[in-house]
DNA sequence: TAAATCACG
DNA sequence: ACGTACGTGATTTAT
C-alpha cells in the first residue's frame, strides 16, 4: 500500500507563483490549477500510489498560528486570483474521485502528519508532495517527501528521505523541529530565538539534539558569549516555537487507509469543468475521454443536426453550385494534399488524392466563384498556386479568426477552437469503416460549419470582422505567394564570405587563448565566466540565475580592463555571422537557387508577421561586416530589387494616436524627430543639438514607445537613473499629448481587459489585474506599446494588400518577395522597376490616413544591400 | 528542454 | 524592498 499525500495549499501556491499568467477567455485565472495538475501528474507517474489524499487548509490562506497574526508584517496576503482557484480545484478533485480533506481547526500539515503516522504504524508507504520544507520533519522509515521547487524557473522535484535529510542538514528529520525552534520561520510566523539563524541552529542541534537538552544543561555547554546571551533571552520564545513548529499527527481522520482509495470518478463532470477552464490537453493527460466533454447546448431541446459522411470521388467538386458555400478541409503530408474533405449541402465528402484528375478538379474548384471556408488558407493558396490555380472567394480561415480573437493563443486548430467557442457538432452518419479511417477529418467536418458561424459572430461582436476580411484573409494569399517566390541568394558569395570568417575566427580564437593564458570554449557562458571573473579576476556583476552574465553589455563595460574582451566580443560576432547566417542560409537554399522563408501569420501578440526557417527578418545590417550578408541577397537575371521602408512609422503612429500637436508638427514640418526631441528635452535650439544629444533623444523616443522606465533608459544610454528621469519628465511635459495617451492606454486596457490597435485588433492583458508588481508593470508597458506596434503592423499589412493588387492590376512583372515589419521588397523586371517603385511608394504612403504624413524611402538595386 | 546570447524591427 | 523597454527566431551550451 502506497499513499500519496498532497499538501494542496502549498502546491497551489508553488504553482501560482511558478507559472506564468494563464486565464480563460473571460479572464479567470487558471495557472495554479494548471500547475497543480501538472505537478500531480508527474508525482503520480513517478510514485505510482495506490491512493491519493488531498489535504487543504480550511481557509486560504490561513496562518499557522492565530496567535502570531500580528507578526505577519511583510508577508503578503494571498492574492484574490489565487484564492478564487481553490474552490474550483477542490470541485475538480471531487469529480476525479479523490478524497479531499479539510478540517476546521486543523491545517493541511496536520492532516499530512496524521496520514504519515498512520502509514508508519501500519507499515504502508507514504509520499508527501509539498512545496514546503516544513514537512521534512515527517520523514521516517515509511515516509518520504517530494519537494516541489523551482530551479532556474523550471519546476523540479526532489525526493527527500532520511539519508537525504541527514546529508543535507546533518540532523535526523525529527530534529528539524528543534532546529526550527531556534531559527524560527518567518513564512510560518514562528519567531525562534532572535539572532539565531540556520547555521547556528543546525550546529547547536547537531551537537545537543534538542532544545530541552540545551536549556537543561545550559551552564555546561560550550557556547560563544553572544550565543549564550541570545539563547538566554530567547528561551521562552524557543519553547513556544518548539511547540508551534511541531506538526500535529493526530488529526481526526480515518485510520483506515482503504478509505482513501480512488472512488468512482464523474468523468463527464470533470471533463466539463476542465473544458470550462480551457484545459483541453489536460483532459487527455488525466486519462479522461475527450468525447465526454458535454456540449454547451446539449441540454437544449433542439435536436442535433445530422451530417452524412462518405468517401467520394472528384465528381464531388462539380456537384457544388456557384451560389452554395463549401467548407474545404484537408489532410496533408507537409507539402502536398493527400485528401480533401468537402462539406456542403449537409454532407461531408472525402476525396482522396489519386493523382492528375484530383489535382485538376481541385484546382478548378478552388478558383471557382463558390464561397469557401477553410482552416488553413495560406496552405491552400500555396497548393493552388503550385497547381496553376488560385483560391477565390474564401471568406473564412478558422485559424486566422482564432488568432484575431486571441493573439496570445498557442493552438488554433479547428478542434480546439470548436471547444473554446462551443461550436455544435453534427451527428455523423454513414459507413462506420469509412468514417473510422478518416476519423479526425470527419470530426472536424462535423463541427466546422458551426465553428465558422461562431467565429464570425464573435468577430462581429468584437468589431474585428474587417481585420479578417480586409487584412488577414487577403494577406494569407499574398504570404503564400511570397513563400513560393522566395529570395534569390548568391551561394558562391556566401561561401567565400564564410571562408573569410572561418579564418578570422581561427585567428581571433588563438589570440583569446593567448591573452587569457588558457584554452576553453569561448561560446560557453559558463566557461567564459570562470575565465574572466575567476582566473583573470575581472569585476563581475552577477546577473543571471546560473552564474555570471557575460552578455555584450556587461563585456562592453570591461573593455578597458583586459585586451581579451574586445577579441571575445569580436569572436561572438564572427561565429554568430558564420553559424546563423552563412551556414544557416546555405542550409536553407532550395534547388531553385532561392531561399523560401515561411511567414507565420498567427504568432505575434501585436499583429506583426514573423519569418522562420530561415528567419529573413533578422539579416544583419547594423554593422558593416554583418551588412555584407545583404549583398548576397540578389535579384534574378534581368530583374532588380526595390526596397521601400517606412520612415519612423511607429513614432508617426504615436503622433497620430496621441494627437499631440507638438509631435505632429515635427512630422508635418519636416524636422528630424530625434533632433526636435533633443532640442525640447535638453532645452537648446535645434541648431545646437549635438550628435550625443540626438542619440539620447532617440533612445528616449524608443523608450517611450516601449513603455520606458528611468532605470532602464539610464542603463541604455549610460546616464544615472536620476538624469534619465529628468529626460523623461521633460519629454512628457513637452509632448503632453503623449503623456495623456499613455495614461489613457493603461486605463482603457484595465477597464476592457485588452489593449487595442486603431483597427480594433485586441490583445488581452490579464497581467494588468495581477497582484504581482512585475507582471502588472509588464502589462502596463504592453498596454502602451501594443497599440503603437500593432497599428503599424496593421498599416503595413494593408499596404501589402494594396501593393500586390496594384502591381497585378497594372500587369507589371514585379512581385512582393519580403516584408521586414516596416520594409517591403519587390523583385521587378528591370524595365518596369521605376514604375513599380512609384507604385510601392504610393500605396505604402496611402495605406492609411494618419494625422501626419507617412514617408517611404525607396531604393533600387541588384542586391538588398544596395537597394536599401 | 531551457537558458544565454544576439541578429532584426 | 524590488526589479527594471516592446516584438520576434536561430544557435549554442548546459541540464
Amino acid at each position: 500500500m502506497k499513499i500519496l499525500a498532497v499538501d494542496s495549499n502549498s502546491i497551489m501556491n508553488r504553482a501560482f507563483y511558478g507559472i506564468k499568467v494563464l486565464t480563460t477567455k473571460d479572464g479567470f485565472f487558471t495557472n495554479a490549477i494548471y500547475g497543480f495538475l501538472s505537478i500531480l501528474l508527474t508525482a503520480v507517474s513517478e510514485t505510482k500510489p495506490d491512493a491519493i489524499v488531498f489535504a487543504f487548509d480550511v481557509h486560504a490562506p490561513t496562518f499557522r498560528h492565530e496567535f502570531f497574526r500580528e507578526y505577519k508584517a511583510g508577508r503578503h496576503a494571498t492574492p484574490q486570483e489565487l484564492i478564487d482557484q481553490f474552490p474550483v480545484m477542490k470541485e475538480l478533485l471531487g469529480y476525479l474521485g479523490y478524497p479531499v480533506i479539510a478540517i476546521e481547526g486543523w491545517e493541511a500539515d496536520d492532516i499530512l502528519g496524521t496520514i504519515s503516522r498512520i502509514c508508519e504504524e501500519q507499515g504502508a508507504e507514504c509520499v508527501i508532495s509539498t512545496g514546503d520544507r516544513d514537512s521534512l520533519q515527517l520523514i521516517g522509515e515509511h515516509t518520504t517527501v517530494r519537494l516541489a521547487t523551482t530551479k532556474m524557473g523550471a519546476p523540479v522535484s526532489t525526493m527527500m528521505d532520511i539519508p537525504a535529510v541527514l546529508e543535507k542538514y546533518g540532523v535526523a528529520p525529527r530534529d528539524l523541529i528543534e532546529v526550527k525552534a531556534l531559527m524560527g520561520d518567518t513564512s510560518d510566523n514562528i519567531p525562534g530565538v532572535p539572532g539565531i539563524g540556520e547555521k547556528t541552529a543546525l550546529d547547536l542541534i547537531q551537537r545537543y539534539k534538542t532544545v530541552d537538552y540545551i536549556y537543561e544543561h545550559f551552564d555546561e555547554l560550550e557556547l560563544k558569549p553572544a550565543q549564550r546571551r541570545k539563547l538566554e533571552e530567547g528561551k521562552d520564545s524557543a519553547y513556544l516555537s518548539r511547540r508551534l513548529g511541531e506538526i500535529n499527527r493526530f488529526a481526526p481522520i480515518s485510520e483506515n487507509l482503504e478509505d482513501y482509495m480512488l472512488r468512482n470518478r464523474d468523468e463527464a463532470a470533470a471533463a466539463a469543468l476542465l473544458s470550462k477552464l480551457e484545459m483541453y490537453k489536460m483532459i487527455e493527460r488525466l486519462g479522461l475521454d475527450p468525447s465526454k466533454i458535454p456540449e454547451e447546448d446539449s441540454l437544449s431541446t433542439e435536436p442535433k443536426r445530422k451530417m452524412e459522411a462518405e468517401i467520394g470521388d472528384v465528381s464531388a467538386f462539380g456537384g457544388i453550385g456557384e451560389n452554395e458555400h463549401a467548407e474545404v478541409l484537408f489532410e496533408s503530408d507537409g507539402d502536398d494534399l493527400t485528401a480533401v474533405c468537402l462539406v456542403f449541402g449537409g454532407k461531408a465528402v472525402l476525396i482522396e488524392n489519386d493523382g492528375f484528375f484530383f489535382d485538376a478538379a481541385l484546382a478548378n474548384f478552388l478558383c471557382s466563384a463558390t464561397e469557401k471556408r477553410t482552416d488553413d488558407l495560406k496552405f491552400l493558396c500555396r497548393w493552388a498556386e503550385n497547381h496553376g490555380s488560385e483560391v477565390k472567394n474564401c471568406t473564412m480561415d478558422s485559424s486566422l479568426a482564432g488568432y484575431i480573437l486571441n493573439v496570445s493563443g498557442d493552438d488554433y486548430s479547428a478542434g480546439r477552437l470548436g471547444a473554446l467557442y462551443h461550436a455544435q457538432s453534427c451527428e455523423l452518419s454513414g459507413n462506420p469503416e469509412e468514417i473510422g479511417a478518416h476519423q479526425e477529418i470527419f470530426e472536424k467536418a462535423a463541427v466546422f460549419s458551426d465553428l465558422c458561424e461562431k467565429l464570425r459572430a464573435e468577430l462581429r461582436n468584437h468589431g474585428e470582422e474587417k481585420i479578417l476580411d480586409e487584412i488577414e484573409l487577403p494577406l494569407a494569399k499574398i504570404l503564400a505567394s511570397m513563400e513560393l517566390r522566395g529570395f534569390r541568394i548568391d551561394p558562391e558569395g556566401i561561401r567565400s564570405f564564410g571562408a573569410e570568417l572561418m579564418s578570422t575566427i581561427g585567428e581571433t580564437e588563438q589570440r583569446i587563448f593567448e591573452l587569457c593564458g588558457e584554452e576553453f570554449n569561448i561560446l560557453s557562458p559558463k566557461q567564459l565566466g570562470v575565465v574572466l571573473f575567476e582566473h583573470l579576476g575581472l569585476p563581475a556583476k552577477k546577473k543571471t540565475k546560473s552564474g555570471y552574465s557575460t552578455s555584450a553589455d556587461v563585456l562592453e563595460d570591461l573593455r578597458t580592463y583586459h585586451p581579451a574582451i574586445d577579441e571575445i566580443l569580436e569572436y561572438r560576432k564572427l561565429t554568430k555571422l558564420n553559424s546563423t547566417y552563412v551556414e544557416g542560409l546555405l542550409n536553407a537554399l532550395a534547388t531553385d537557387g532561392r531561399v523560401h522563408t515561411r511567414f507565420n501569420q498567427k504568432e505575434t501578440r501585436t499583429g506583426r508577421i514573423s519569418s522562420l526557417e530561415p528567419n529573413l527578418q533578422n539579416i544583419p545590417i547594423r554593422t558593416e561586416l554583418g551588412s555584407r550578408m545583404r549583398g548576397f541577397f540578389v535579384a534574378k537575371e534581368g530583374y532588380t530589387l526595390i526596397d521601400a521602408d517606412y520612415s519612423q512609422i511607429e513614432l508617426r503612429v504615436l503622433a497620430h494616436l496621441s494627437g499631440d500637436e507638438n509631435m505632429i508638427s515635427a512630422f508635418t514640418g519636416g524636422t528630424d524627430i530625434h533632433t526636435q526631441t533633443a532640442s525640447q528635452v535638453f532645452g537648446v535650439p535645434e541648431d545646437y543639438v549635438t550628435s550625443q544629444m540626438r542619440s539620447r533623444a532617440k533612445a528616449v523616443n524608443f523608450g517611450i514607445v516601449y513603455g520606458i522606465g528611468a532605470w532602464s533608459l539610464g542603463e541604455n544610454i549610460g546616464v544615472p537613473t536620476k538624469e534619465a528621469q529628468q529626460y523623461i519628465d521633460s519629454y512628457l511635459s513637452h509632448y503632453s499629448g503623449v503623456d495623456r495617451f499613455m495614461k489613457e492606454s493603461i486605463e482603457t486596457a484595465k477597464k476592457c481587459g485588452f489593449a487595442v490597435t486603431s483597427y480594433g485588433r485586441r490583445r488581452y492583458l490579464p497581467e494588468l489585474s495581477s497582484s504581482n508588481y512585475n507582471l502588472r508593470s509588464f502589462g502596463e508597458r504592453v498596454a502602451r506599446n501594443m497599440p503603437i506596434q500593432g497599428t503599424a503592423a496593421d498599416i503595413i499589412k494593408l499596404a501589402m494588400v494594396r501593393v500586390e493588387n496594384r502591381l497585378a492590376a497594372e500587369k507589371l512583372d514585379a512581385k512582393l518577395i519580403m516584408q521586414v515589419h516596416d520594409e517591403l521588397i519587390v523583385e521587378a523586371s528591370e524595365d518596369c522597376a521605376e514604375k513599380a517603385a512609384e507604385i510601392l511608394k504610393y500605396e505604402m504612403e496611402n495605406a492609411a490616413s494618419l494625422s501626419v504624413p507617412m514617408e517611404v524611402d525607396v531604393g533600387i538595386g541588384k542586391t538588398w544591400l544596395i537597394a536599401h
